[in-house]
DNA sequence: TCCTAAATAAGAACTATTCTTATATAAGAA
DNA sequence: TTCTTATATAAGAATAGTTCTTATTTAGGA
């Protein structure tokens, strides 16, 4: 069950757990979907009609750093967090403000080898992510 | 001269030659590097002191609807302006919210060959964006 | 020079997010 | 279990980048 996942995934962080943070937690893996924190207090409220917006800014930046969950930034300049955490790249609406992940190891595996060969001067590279902008058909919205 | 290429690129954009246009055209020309929309209002005002914040977007805007410059957000979510046209990805501090810009044709060749060969079900692509996120040394802030 | 659609100035409005502070609570200690 | 206390939350004010509104000005064609 969603509820189960969600509280062992927040035991193994160490974070205190909290009705709120079980809440956000079930939201994120319910949606999937790349969730704007709007989108993601939606969803929560109806059940916990009280839980203030800063709380749930404040848990999703705790979940981010515990690396549980990622910031991923839209072509319209809002916050979507994404539980996914398998490596993957992202697909982006410009129409529809859509993100789609993209799986795909060997290309995962091409731009890894590419810049372990390559030497960027001042610059140790954390994390490569490549934004595939295009059309998404059919439009999806959330 | 600076002042030239703008107005040759204004006109050639189709756009009417405004003093203000010149101006933030010339910005863009002078700093090069990704100006937010609050440095370029800087570099104007001295000269011109009157130009509107609201000016400055929509010229801003309109640029981008010609296709003179790009706009790339930044890791802390701040727009920033690009005037380079040549294809090119970023590489993005973390740190110090800074945005080089990473010329690397056999890099270019590599990813349209790869996504040639895919092909993406519903998915048309317009571009690629690869954000490399790390740490640039020295740190720059403007 | 005149005309008109388009651009600008000024500043109010908007909105996603962050901050503040008082209150409540999780979870370890006794 | 009850107590303790650091941590989390609620409520809503504050912030900041950006957009919107409206009156005025202006570029560039007629």
């Amino acid at each position: 069950m969603i509820k189960d996942k969600g509280r062992s995934i927040l035991t193994e962080s160490g974070l205190k757990i909290t009705p709120q943070r079980i809440a956000i937690m079930e939201a994120l893996l319910t949606i999937k979907d790349h969730s704007t924190a709007e989108f993601i207090k939606e969803y929560v409220t109806k059940n916990n009609p009280n839980l203030a917006t800063g709380t749930i800014y404040n848990i999703l930046e705790a979940f981010c750093q515990k690396g549980i969950i990622k910031k991923v930034k839209t072509e319209k300049d809002i916050m979507r967090y994404d539980v996914e955490t398998k490596s993957h790249n992202h697909l982006y609406c410009d129409e529809c403000d859509y993100i789609k992940n993209y799986f795909d190891e060997e290309l995962d595996r091409l731009l890894k080898d590419y810049f372990s060969k390559k030497n960027l001067s001042n610059f140790s590279i954390k994390e490569i992510n490549l934004q595939i902008v295009g059309n998404y058909s059919p439009h999806k919205n959330n």
